[in-house]
DNA sequence: ATGTGTTCCTGTCCGC
DNA sequence: TGCGGACAGGAACACA
């Protein structure tokens, strides 16, 4: 799924064609989400002008003019395809309804945009904006990555008496948003950290060395316009470049590109997820 | 409270 | 080419 970069970029990619605009239309083709969309979504949506579009996590936000809010939550394989209008200088038709699009949304403009999501892990909901932080799905998340609330000594305080592993405490969304298993694969990387270490046991050093480079990665993956695996594009549907920087994630096997380092990446399953790492640089 | 395992669902890939 | 199993970017939930 989608980590912090991927939600950003796609973000980024709905902006031109959604915010100050009207949602002309609302069409709901499945309603079973990971949970069932709100009641009278399409209706309560359609007419609606969208004020602003924020990302908290990896959750993205659509300020209306309604007084609600639209949560957006894309799960493993959910996509927000963009399709109609101008982008940039040329008309696009909108292509032929593909199985998995469960909700779209025709803008002011011209342009659709299509929540696509073959696993059905996404979710959306609409809320007072005003309660919006006091949702469900967003109040027990932790501080953003890249900003000051981010720094070495909350997260030493978060790490510090827990015995599971740094890995699992660097997916936990309540100590730090945004985070998945590619850029903490990277970020434990990077830092020569072993991820099975207990999270506790994290020297002030380490997670001195953690915190910056955790917001490098991230800025760097959104500048690259994300990831792109299987299932995730952007929202123009051009592919972000970031895997090609991977140094850990999906390399099992394959030479650490750590300086002078002569090791190979292994894959271990931490509950029951992969995690790739170095054993001889990451200790 | 904390940590781990299971579960939701569909698609793809790999070995036989 | 078909078939079965493993695996996939998340995270809520049930349990020890």
């Amino acid at each position: 799924m989608p980590e912090l970069p991927e939600v950003e970029t796609v973000r980024a990619g709905l902006m031109p064609v959604m915010e100050g605009r009207l949602i002309l239309r609302a069409q709901v083709n499945r309603p079973d989400l990971r949970f069932s969309l709100p009641e009278r979504m399409a209706e309560r949506l359609t007419g609606a002008r969208v004020m602003g579009l924020r990302r908290r996590s990896k959750y993205i936000l659509a300020d209306l003019s309604s007084g609600e809010s639209l949560l957006i939550h894309l799960g493993m394989s959910g996509r927000m395809l963009v399709s109609g209008g101008m982008l940039g200088a040329f008309h696009h038709d909108h292509p032929a309804p593909q199985k998995h699009d469960h909700v779209v949304l025709d803008m002011e403009g011209g342009a659709r945009v299509t929540f696509n999501d073959a696993r059905r892990f996404g979710a959306m909901d609409l809320m007072q904006t005003a309660w919006a932080a006091d949702h469900k799905l967003l109040r027990g998340i932790g501080p953003e990555p890249l900003g000051n609330e981010f720094n070495e000594a909350y997260l030493a305080g978060r790490l510090a008496g827990r015995a599971m592993p740094v890995k699992a405490a660097l997916l936990d969304q309540g100590i730090v948003a945004g985070l998945g298993n590619i850029y903490v694969a990277e970020a434990l990387h990077r830092a020569g950290i072993n991820p099975r270490r207990a999270a506790g046991d994290m020297t002030g050093a380490e997670v001195a060395r953690l915190v910056p480079l955790i917001r490098d990665i991230l800025a760097e993956a959104i500048a690259a316009g994300g990831s792109s695996l299987k299932d995730y594009r952007q929202a123009d549907g051009e592919l972000g470049y970031f895997q090609h920087s991977f140094r850990a994630y999906g390399r099992e096997g394959e030479p650490c590109l750590s300086p002078a380092c002569t090791g190979h990446i292994e894959r271990i399953v931490q509950s029951g997820r992969s995690t790739f790492f170095c054993p001889i640089c990451q200790r």
